[in-house]
RNA sequence: GGGCGCGUAGCUCAAUUGGCAGAGCAACUGACUCUUAAUCAGUAGGUUGUAGGUUCGAUUCCUACCGCGCUCACCA
């Protein structure tokens, strides 16, 4: 049994030539420790640089075990983080440091580091925070000077000694021993403009991470909003639960799934893209306020506002409707803004997102208040009743605006969707909340009780983006039946998106489900919104990437 | 999938009209016991994303491909 070391070259990171040599580089079997320590094999060695930092600090680290140390040891005992030794003693003046002597241990990554002689000075970054030691040889002894002499920025330790304040003022550890805890064998990146490869930033996320403080900043916020979300809805009685990500019916929206196969079983199964209809059945089993905070999975395009996984939260509250919702959901969100940031204000390029003030009208309303100059007369309420007033509203809209394509055999509803998405998703910065919905493209909602063609169900946008859907859940297992049949008839029309049929579901309702209002929030989104982060990527620690080639040997396959 | 743009040292970037591929940081050697983008002296590091083409000569022009970004379409 040999196992293998595989190093992955910094030379992938430059995007540079001769991957294949590189990435296939192989080291000795580790199980020969000899055959290890040896020299690289020359013929794989095309990239001597690479290759060369790395031995160098392989023999670094082999240099501090000689001098006492543990290469990779297995813990280290601290007193303080970074971070709270900046919080506590940022104020300490100089002498107060040393009348009452505060001493530390604290471990950190060397972010930078300045050997003068018999002295030096180097950078900690610990929590995305960084704080200065100095290392005196006369204070640290002979064998832990050499091991300071032998570190490299990226390495890992540990320092003990007391807290003082260096003559130009910065707050920083006097040393009086050091203790080395992990080495880095590949170099960061530069230390002034840090890693901005967009590509590499997102391929190499620990880097990046390492790198930019900013980036460690968004994902704090991140988790701070899915704990407000948490922490809102748990304190509103509702429970969290986890259903199917693999579902033999992929229902509960509109879009592509993923495929896979269960061997043992031999059943196709979809990656879930939706928890809807999963979330519903247990609201018929008594759960009357159920909550989920998970990922979905759509097999459409990726582009700056889609990953193919992304996170949603959805919600249902029984004996509650769309307008309880919208209400809930509005508060829910604002609640997360302030946990967030601090305040219901937030930065979104040229614009101030103002959550404590949501607007809201009707799909309709937003049509028609949103509707183009160069389009005419703004419409009126009876231009959505009929098909053929939708196809006229359509061509008016067409002579002021971006073309939308008119398919008459599309339902009105659907086309009168596609006609608010072109004149008032652009205009939807504010936080607004966007209600009635056409029936032909809502058909998990309930309709409005006096105009069936229209569904109790909102969305809210913000950003010119979609970040919540809610409605009136429908309950009623003949209608719901009625909608799968006609979005089973979209699908042969050729809407590969459409909703399938799933007979369970309706069997579910069929024991009565309550009334419910349910809402969807994508989380990615609105951690964009909250962070000032205009591409999804940026919000998601491991975006998906065209997976890295392995090979320049192997011929390239043309694109099909 | 369509359109536009980018790819040069580990990182961040230069290279005039097509004419010897460079700098800073990082790395290495040496000096330096309060520096902080430490400083000073020296050294090394490149198949310019890949493959072809045009040319006496290609980082530069052309074609295809690979990867990334922006954008349109689809979607949340």
């Amino acid at each position: 049994m040999t196992s293998v070391l595989v190093i992955v070259c910094p030379a992938i990171l430059a995007k540079s030539a001769n991957h294949s040599a590189c990435y296939n580089l192989i080291f000795p079997a580790l199980s020969d420790p000899a055959a290890f320590d040896g020299p690289i094999d020359k013929r794989r060695s095309i990239l001597a640089l690479d290759e060369k930092i790395y031995e160098l600090r392989r023999d670094k680290l082999k240099q501090i075990e000689a001098l006492g140390q543990e290469a990779y040891p297995r813990k280290y005992d601290f007193t303080h983080i970074v971070p709270q030794i900046l919080a506590h003693y940022s104020a300490s003046a100089g002498e107060q440091l040393e009348a009452s002597r505060v001493n530390v241990r604290v471990a950190g990554r060397i972010m930078a580091i300045r050997l003068m002689g018999k002295a030096g000075f180097a950078h900690l970054q610990q929590g995305g925070q960084k704080l200065q030691i100095y290392v005196k040889k006369d204070a640290v002894g002979e064998k832990d000077f050499e091991l300071y002499k032998l570190l490299d920025l990226g390495d890992h330790i540990g320092v003990s000694g007391y807290l003082f304040r260096t003559r130009t003022g910065e707050l920083s550890i006097h040393v009086e021993e050091i203790t080395f805890l992990s080495k880095d064998l590949l170099p960061l990146p530069e230390k002034w403009h840090g890693l901005t490869d967009v590509e590499l930033r997102y391929r190499q996320r620990y880097v990046d991470l390492a790198m930019n403080p900013e980036v460690r900043e968004v994902f704090v916020k991140r988790s701070k909003l899915v704990q407000s979300l948490r922490r809102f809805l748990d304190s509103h009685d509702f429970i969290e639960v986890e259903t199917p990500m693999m579902q033999q019916v992929a229902g509960g929206a509109a879009a592509r799934p993923f495929t896979t196969h269960h061997n043992t079983l031999d059943v196709d199964l979809y990656l879930r893209i939706a928890p809807e209809l999963y979330l519903k059945r247990l609201t018929v089993g008594g759960f009357d306020r159920v909550y989920e905070i998970n990922r979905n999975f759509r097999n459409e395009g990726i582009s700056t506002r889609h990953n193919p996984e992304f996170t949603m939260l959805e919600f249902y509250q029984a004996y509650a409707d769309f307008r309880t919702a919208m209400d809930f959901t509005q508060k829910l969100i604002q609640q997360a803004a302030v946990d967030v940031n601090g305040t219901a204000k937030s930065k979104w390029g040229a614009h101030e997102i103002d959550w404590s003030n949501f607007h809201r009208m009707t799909m309709r309303e937003a049509i028609i208040h949103y509707w183009p100059e160069g389009s005419g007369a703004k419409p009126e309420l009876s231009d959505f009743a009929t098909q053929d007033s939708v196809k006229n509203l359509v061509e008016r809209f067409n002579k002021g605006h971006a073309h939308v394509a008119y398919d008459p055999k599309e339902p009105a509803g659907k086309t009168i969707a596609s006609l608010f998405e072109a004149a008032a998703e652009e205009h939807l910065i504010q936080p607004t909340v966007i209600y009635e919905f056409p029936t032909a493209i809502s058909p998990l909602s309930k309709q409005k009780a006096d105009e069936p063609e229209w569904t109790e169900r909102f969305e809210i946008y913000a950003g010119e983006m979609e970040i919540s859907n809610g409605f009136s859940e429908l309950n009623d297992p003949v209608e719901q039946r009625k909608r799968f049949e006609a979005q089973l008839s979209e699908r042969e029309r050729g809407d590969d998106e459409a909703h399938q049929m799933d007979e369970d579901y309706i069997r579910a309702l069929s024991y009565g489900m309550p009334p419910a209002g349910g809402v969807g929030v994508g989380v990615d989104r609105l951690c964009m919104l909250l962070t000032d982060s205009h591409t999804i990527r940026d919000v998601i620690l491991f975006p998906l990437l065209r997976p890295e080639k392995e090979s320049e040997a192997s011929p390239q396959e043309p694109e099909s």
